[in-house]
DNA sequence: TTTCAGATCAACAACGTTGTTGGTTGATTA
DNA sequence: TAATCAACCAACAACGTTGTTGATCTGAAA
């Protein structure tokens, strides 16, 4: 060291508690993280926010990268989590919904990243839900010649987005509940019924069935199961 | 000025023309705000990209803030050209996927702005991208029941997500083309025909109807009218 | 009780950023 | 041609941030 004395008035030093050090300085970065993202974060404003000097920020996450590194593997597991939970299809959906209306940092979190420029990273809780929406997609459940992943894309999209909605449109005090109920009654409106009526659009109907006579392959994408004509829609 | 005789190597000087070097500054704004968000940007980045002195910036635009919100109402004005642009529905879609490809700096700036802490700045865009929503709702191309606001919430952001997407699976040099295709195909048939077959589904179709019978009014939003049971599935 | 590893912290150096200042230069006009 | 004015730019001060260092304190073991 170099001069410092005895500090006149020491601040009362935090009691030692190492983990929950550690949980308290992860937890202020993950907050700080989804509000500003990542790109905002500051070593100072986390250990401000975690009550904790900066120099013990540092004693637990050896650089700022290490911090944002911990908060990105807390967020991909509670992704994970996110996605694999719930039961199949529409109950799924709701559980999204619900789960991302308590945890709208793991919404926060995830546009972050898709705005980061990380690969895709795909997550094991993603290939689950996709798995899920296959199925659904694939039993008799369903219509024919559902695109499965890209119906998962549209969904989790749609949903997350509307979790960072709700609480702009419900006001700074409002009650985002009410919207949201008419967000998920849409969507599942939207999944039993389209929007369109198919027999007012035979144009748009054709060009759906014009895919599989020019099927567009190559790419490594999945390739997705186009059989129209038998009774997708109407009887 | 204090000290600085002659600088001995007068790094050539940029031409002058007060409006290009303007755009040329706004220009790298946009860039690098799009690329790592308004938190992200710095004068000194954005100056070093438009190959002009700092000071030069800050003649042209007196603080950091200043230069935000030029971006900002840029911004503003592209989306809503983007929202207003199109045909009617399906054309309109294609048209909003097809100008978010090749101008994805939109979509990441409205990723921006929607986690910003902005409220939700309806733009006039939006108004008019909801007014055609509705308008087909209500007509007799569309089925019954649809809460327009909702469904057209779903669709601008399943696209706008969507854009960000396809590049990230097309990989480095991939073309998203392909991809792309495929995501407006599933989201044509989704808005024909939905996902499940509403006969197999009797209790979701239920919990639609019984959305009538105990309205979610309150709470300013536009109130969706929910009258099914006639023909809004099969005939 | 004493010891001590390590948890906590204040201070430091190096660097980058913002906004300002005043000198230089080029285009326009008289 | 000469004067003028604004665009351009280098340097500066003030500040915030990162990562480091050594002093100080604490909880638990000996």
């Amino acid at each position: 060291m170099t001069s410092a004395s005895a500090p006149s008035a020491p601040r009362s030093r935090r009691q030692r508690d190492p983990l929950s050090t550690y949980d308290a300085i992860l937890t202020a970065a993950r907050d700080v993280m989804a509000e500003r993202g990542p790109e905002a974060l500051t070593v100072s404003e986390v250990a401000h926010r975690a009550g904790v000097n900066r120099g013990t920020a540092y004693r637990h996450f050896r650089t700022r990268e290490h911090l944002l590194d911990a908060v990105k593997k807390w967020f991909a597991g509670e992704l994970n989590r996110m996605l694999g939970e719930g039961g199949p299809t529409g109950a799924r959906m709701d559980s999204l919904l619900e789960f991302l209306s308590e945890h709208r940092e793991v919404a926060r979190l995830w546009l972050f990243a898709l705005l980061g420029d990380g690969s895709d990273s795909e997550y094991e809780g993603w290939q689950r839900y996709l798995g899920v929406v296959e199925g659904l997609a694939e039993s008799d459940l369903a219509q024919d010649g559902i695109d499965a992943e890209m119906l998962a894309r549209i969904l989790v999209a749609a949903t997350m987005v509307w979790s960072l909605w709700a609480p702009k449109l419900a006001g700074p005090d409002g009650d985002t509940r009410v919207h949201t109920k008419r967000f998920a009654r849409e969507l599942r409106r939207l999944l039993l019924f389209g929007v369109m009526r198919p027999e007012r659009w035979p144009d748009l109907v054709s060009s759906l069935q014009d895919d599989i006579e020019h099927p567009q392959v190559e790419s490594g994408g999945r390739n997705p199961r186009n059989r129209y004509g038998d009774k997708a829609w109407k009887s």
